[in-house]
DNA sequence: GCTATTTATATTGTGCACAATTAAAATGTA
DNA sequence: TACATTTTAATTGTGCACAATATAAATAGC
């Protein structure tokens, strides 16, 4: 006989509920930038890299072509990032970003700080959890493709 | 001077990636019962008290009503539950489980197992787990209303 | 070199999330 | 009682997520 759980024990709606709550707390922070949350990430990932194919930006992501070939194409009419299909291997979309893009990582650098200021935890509890919840998503997805 | 961040460092990504890591878990199970995550959610709270508003869903839940209505349809076009104004108040929505809401309970009783199970984590990690993202939510969602 | 397979991205369709607005019922107050 | 305010859902529009499928280029085997 399974214990029944409050909905308050499920860690799977904890996350849940905190990832959108962080999410709404940068929504206006990002949206001084005309930033959604994804497009944010594709820049961090860019910032780090400058140039990327559509595939490593969804596995660093880990988000699929569907949801990457629209969001970057707003990107790129918004003038942050360019597409382009190289002539060596057509079947690939890189991913560079614009001086635009590049520019606005000055403008995004003290968003992580917003998150650092409200969570009133120090940046050794941060870098604890944060592991932790790596590790989970880590075995989450292992159990996924077996 | 500020620190840039790797995308690895950032716990707003890792805490949206776990969650979907989760779902996508759940999710070969929850097809089973033809449910979606946000609508089992909807049964979790439903079956701790199977009778409630949209406005009590939305406050568990942390959802609003563009999110909720249409997803409550879909709910009702599956007869999982009832939605009917009260003559006392026809402002409110009354959302109540049917039958076959409620007898998806026994069916959905073991899917926190699996994350339980794939976690690797004792279940007095996961309660500690819990509660520091709770936390955390709480503390993010409080500066939010700042 | 020719075909089969693989790889990388795009497309289509469904279902959330959420901001902004609308609408209708209930309540408060003069 | 009349009217302003508040409460509660629904609607509209945008942007993810993701499964399923399609398409085109590259590579592998023969």
């Amino acid at each position: 006989m399974e214990k029944f759980l409050n909905l308050q024990d499920h860690l799977c709606f904890s996350l849940y509920a905190c990832s959108r709550a962080i999410s709404r707390m940068y929504r206006p922070l990002l949206k001084k930038l005309d930033l959604t949350y994804p497009q944010y990430l594709v820049l961090l990932v860019l910032w780090e890299k400058e140039q990327q194919t559509v595939k490593e930006l969804g596995e660093l992501l880990d988000l699929d072509s569907g949801t990457l070939t629209p969001l970057l194409k707003r990107m790129e009419g918004k003038k942050l990032i360019r597409r382009e299909r190289p002539k060596t291997d057509e079947r690939v979309v890189m991913v560079s970003l614009t001086e635009e893009g590049e520019a606005l990582r000055e403008e995004a650098v003290c968003i992580p700080a917003s998150l650092f200021q409200s969570s009133g935890m120090s940046a050794e509890e941060i870098g604890a959890l944060n592991e932790t919840v790596k590790s989970l998503t880590e075995r989450v997805s292992r159990f996924n493709s077996i």
